[in-house]
DNA sequence: GCGACAG
DNA sequence: ATCTTGTCGC
């Protein structure tokens, strides 16, 4: 069965509102499973990030499939596509969710866990975008996001691999991960079928020396020069 | 009421 | 997220 078989896209159409999408979000909070499969020793893993170009209101959504091992880009996907959902802090999956899992069903090869440019359950009610998608897709989910939505820190050595755990009313729901010397930390944190530990050492395998992992960079990379290239032509 | 606030 | 030039630091 192909990812996201069942999965009843809808993109564009009814868009829910503020108190609706709020509703969604408490049942599929319901359903967010924090511990990964049993055997989780994952051989590809996945990244996605979306650009947006502000002039023709277009999103680029890239999802690409890199060998872990590696780190070498074995596949890559992308949907481009409008929508009228705005960017509300905590409702970001409305948003961008549609065309990921658009783009993540493309794919040949079925990622054992994505990386996502996102909070994971370090949301005000535990469901962000990588959680959100983990759970309609049934699959291994971390959010990777570069800066805060939630919770609170300690103090961060400025050394590669050190990190703080992310609070947020008494719960663990991440870390706060300096992942190169002399930039700002990520945040991580686990989406769906994870849980901290395993999220810290897979983003850890997936450093190549930048702030982000190599599975969302590259992404990110796609996704602007797939952007510019359609802006500066047709 | 005020400040915070993923992308 | 995007809009933008130069500039500070390893």
């Amino acid at each position: 069965m192909p990812i996201g078989g069942k999965l009843i896209l809808r993109p564009g159409l009814k868009m829910p509102s503020y108190k609706e999408a709020v509703q969604i979000q408490q049942r599929l909070r319901e359903k967010v499973v924090l511990k990964p499969p049993l055997g989780f020793f994952p051989h590809l893993v996945a990244g996605t990030d979306v650009s947006y170009s502000r002039e023709d209101k277009m999103f680029y959504a890239v999802v690409v499939v890199l060998e872990l091992k590696s780190l070498s880009l074995i596949e890559k996907q992308v949907v481009i596509g409008r929508t009228e959902f705005p960017y509300i802090p905590g409702l970001l999956s409305f948003r961008e969710a549609p065309f990921l899992i658009k783009a993540i069903a493309k794919l040949k090869h079925r990622p054992e866990v994505i990386l996502v440019d996102g909070q994971g359950i370090a949301h005000p009610r535990r469901i962000g975008l990588a959680s959100h998608l983990g759970v309609l897709l049934q699959i291994p989910t971390i959010g990777c996001a570069k800066s805060r939505l939630v919770g609170t820190y300690g103090h961060l050595p400025d050394r590669a691999g050190f990190y703080s755990i992310l609070k947020d009313k008494g719960e663990e729901v991440g870390i706060v991960l300096r992942t190169r010397r002399g930039v700002k930390p990520i945040f991580v944190s686990p989406g769906h079928l994870m849980d901290i530990k395993t999220a810290y050492q897979l983003v850890i395998r997936c450093l190549k020396g930048y702030r982000l992992p190599e599975p969302i960079r590259m992404a990110h990379i796609v996704a602007n020069q797939t952007r510019l290239a359609v802006t500066r032509q047709g």
